[in-house]
DNA sequence: GAGTGGTCTAGACCACCAC
DNA sequence: TGGTGGTCTAGACCACTCA
């Protein structure tokens, strides 16, 4: 079968004495870095559906059981989702039920949260030192902050202080953010075109302050769980830093370990 | 090629005019299945190869792809490691400077925790009710428990309770444990055969009491993390219940998100 | 019925490791 | 040099979805 430009294997250079790192990449992890620089280039949006394996491997001149391997592994990073008889389609925060991608908070009873949302506060600042380094700016660029609550049957569970890059979410007002319903992934999505595929995020004990106490009805002392996300786009960009603080007297952070 | 017991796929049976469940399951699941009662039933120990992938193909009498899949899935899942030129071995906690496969705290500076541990208490009681749901035994069984703390630079950072169940670990003393080197997990393989291949958490943020808070060196009331982890062996069997409390103000859990 | 992903096969060749 | 896992291919058939 005729290939092009993709180098079949570790490249026939003139010979390299101390090889080192020879990066050598297979052709499917070639295909699929073909395949996210689609999604990263807008070629496929989140929901829309990619070509076929068939098509694809025409395209690429390789075998589909290349082009299948290929998206296998972008299946099991949940970039891509495979729906048997339909096609395969870009993932998505926007959609029906998914609801908290993200979340890992789980009630003491119970099985799925249900929270509800109460937006406090949506300004622009200009970033502060910690902020920038994080979100790969520098300080004093243009930066959102969103204060937002998150509600349980009776008491407030989760308190969060969201912090995106200005230049990439121009657009982001209060107003905007309360005509939204559903999760803020989908709008970040829908509306800005920024697709988060990864995030890490550093779990402590901190003390209630006042404000915080205020916010989330406890007293001023109670130990609150702090959760300091940092979320990624295509390319390992930074592109949203989330510090929620958790009310953990009837809630539990979730985490399954393989 | 021939093939023996193993249904192809869905059973031909008599018709079923509601074949709400059918639970079909492709070939490759079958063989994982049969893997996976090799490894349960002792029949490859932890860390050593299991056979080659075309002898397995010919012993099930299946395609070497066939195989390849199945292996794959459960290297996915950690419980097999491929390593080129030599073979496939069965995971192990019980090498080298594996240390810690669960425990997922990181210092604020640094890389790894490298912390060291002392053994506190190790005794044997009757299970409380609590803690025997938890690992599907009956109130008043016999259980051990452990007790220890592990030691950063100059505080101690983690108190850990453990639970397990007496039947399983019936010649577990204090003795036992501190003649030996290395994570817990390496033990409970090498001495007593139970393997942990994947586990829970629930993460709370709680205020040291008095016991805790000496032990750890820090006021009453200071918020620490409570993680309490439930430890599942083969067949999703749960065999070790186990209650951290982190002191985070040097240190923070680790949590990755895709 | 046409098109999609899902499974299974058989065979070729490569990269790596141990002897 | 022989054995192992790793990649790639080509083709067959199955299961699912939708028009």
């Amino acid at each position: 079968m005729p290939r092009e430009p993709l180098s079949s294997s570790a490249p026939a250079s003139a010979s390299s004495p101390v090889d080192a790192g020879p990066s050598f990449s297979p052709l499917y992890r070639q295909i699929k870095s073909l395949l996210i620089a689609g999604l990263q280039g807008g070629e496929w949006k989140a929901g829309e559906g990619i070509p076929s394996e068939i098509e694809l491997a025409q395209r690429y001149g390789v075998s589909q059981g290349t082009v299948r391997k290929a998206i296998d592994e972008l299946a099991a990073e949940n970039l891509l989702v495979r729906r048997q008889g339909r096609g395969t389609f870009v993932a998505t925060h926007a959609e029906q039920q998914q609801q908290y991608r993200f979340l890992r908070l789980m009630p003491d009873e119970g099985q799925e949260p249900g929270l509800g949302r109460q937006l406090l506060d949506c300004k622009r600042q200009r970033a502060p030192a910690w902020i920038a380094k994080q979100l790969q700016m520098r300080a004093g660029d243009p930066m959102v902050e969103v204060r937002r609550l998150l509600h349980g049957k009776d008491k407030p569970v989760v308190l969060d202080d969201i912090w995106l890059p200005g230049d990439l979410f121009k657009g982001l007002t209060t107003e905007r953010l309360n005509k939204h319903r559903g999760p803020f992934y989908g709008l970040f999505e829908t509306e800005f075109g920024v697709h988060m595929i990864r995030a890490q995020e550093k779990v402590k004990a901190v003390a209630a302050d006042e404000e915080s106490a205020a916010l989330l009805h406890v007293a001023v002392g109670t130990p609150l769980l702090s959760v300091e996300r940092l979320s990624f786009t295509y390319g390992d960009k930074p592109v949203e830093l989330r510090r929620g603080l958790y009310n953990t007297s009837t809630h539990f952070y979730r985490n399954d370990l393989n």
